[in-house]
DNA sequence: GCAAAAGTGTTATATGTACACCCATGA
DNA sequence: TCATGGGTGTACATATAACACTTTTGC
């Protein structure tokens, strides 16, 4: 690292790649990963639509830049929050403006994105249909989808789309959604409480037409174990990570 | 990624952890993991150690600028390379000169190390023994080291500090070396030939004092299948990714 | 009682690990 | 022939997956 002051080269974004699960009616109720985009109100790609983000501010940190546009746009805060990777080839631009941008990938509260605010320029979309995007989006949605498969095989981050309190179906059902394919119930149970990612709470979910399951709650004395030995970041927006 | 044409906010940097291995004389011709350093000649932490690099360059690429820096210091050509993180704390910098540096990792051959030029200002150290660094290049260097030691347990790129052909112990003594434990050579001999990471030659090492050990080269028809959807890049100095 | 999902138990298979043992060469 | 690392065989432990079975509720 040099620290000449000269002109930086390049103009830096941040931006970022949301996920929440959506229960899609047309598909019989069961859950489907979706994504918030903004369209372009300029060129290049006018008209098209894009990830949410926006250059980096001077003062402030890049996880901070991350979770502000996300909240600017979609008005929610993220659950979890990861650096996904920096993309900065000369060719993902149209020639003139080129830019560098730091990628991050979030994941936010199912029931928050049912109600979170759209707009004109602001619509989600199912991850797996989604309309042509700008520069190399198409690109890093793809790749932010990998890391969330091949994430939520290995770590704990499926309770940051759920509530405070759920039933150990419904955190199956995150990990069906995210994965595509059916689990069996009973070594999904087992595997999740020999990992201790969850606590069973002495709460029972009522209403059902069958037996009510037990409420559990996310064991936050484990941390998520996977980031390295980057220190534990706490983001300006609240949520962990 | 909005594209305002505004002056960038931060200096963009691209910095490069290499790694290679060396037989250190002191600990018995067991090799260890080296990492070349390059002594700063300006404030701040002028006279301080930190990684190979430099500002990125308007024309070039990501991946090129890190080859390039890493091409500068040592010359020597990396037969892998992979971007680690990007870190841009406003904090990692004493005021004044904010600094986001995108850092690569990577894997050049050892024998082609143990030749590598080295001057006044790049030296070489055992990564488990280095001076105090500048800026944040402690954390970065840690963190490249957990990178290392995950992806050699789960990838295939040991034979990146090796030669064109390479005993099975050779391939072993390198997974020693950067696991830091030993290895049932039995059990690797299987999981390696299993995984269809190597191919087998016809030729063997002789010399040797006892039974000639088969030589064998990398299997290139199979990629490494950890890099997610991202295209593979050929990068311009040649090597493998 | 019946349907349906919660929750428990059992078994087969795959994978990982430890270690005994034979092989082929230089000295 | 002996020492040494190359290379093979095998048994044991643990992890994973498949699925039968019991439990508890609403209707």
């Amino acid at each position: 690292m040099t620290t000449e002051h000269t002109r930086a080269s390049a103009i830096l974004a941040v931006s970022t790649v949301i996920f929440a699960l959506r229960k899609d009616d047309e598909t019989g109720g069961l859950p489907q990963v979706w994504l918030p985009l903004v369209r372009r109100i300029r060129e290049p790609f006018e008209g098209r639509w894009a990830l949410p983000g926006g250059p980096l501010r001077g003062e402030e940190d890049l996880a901070y830049a991350a979770a502000r546009t996300l909240n600017d746009t979609t008005g929610l805060t993220p659950r979890y929050l990861e650096q996904l990777y920096a993309f900065g080839d000369t060719s993902r631009s149209p020639a003139g403006d080129r830019v560098v941008s730091i990628v991050y990938w979030a994941l936010v509260r199912s029931d928050e994105a049912e109600r979170a605010s759209v707009g004109e320029n602001v619509r989600w979309f199912p991850a797996d249909d989604l309309p042509p995007l700008a520069f190399d989006h198409q690109l890093i949605v793809e790749y932010a989808l990998w890391r969330l498969h091949t994430k939520m095989e290995y770590s704990r981050i499926a309770h940051a789309f759920l509530g405070e309190r759920f039933t150990l179906a419904q955190l199956r059902e995150v990990h069906e959604a995210v994965l595509g394919r059916a689990l069996d119930p009973a070594n999904f149970r087992r595997t999740i409480e020999a990992s201790g990612a969850v606590v069973a709470t002495d709460e029972y979910l009522t209403g059902t037409p069958h037996r009510p399951p037990r409420l559990y709650r996310y064991n936050d004395s484990i941390d998520l174990a996977d980031a390295g030995p980057l220190p534990r970041q706490q983001h300006p927006f609240g949520g962990e990570k």
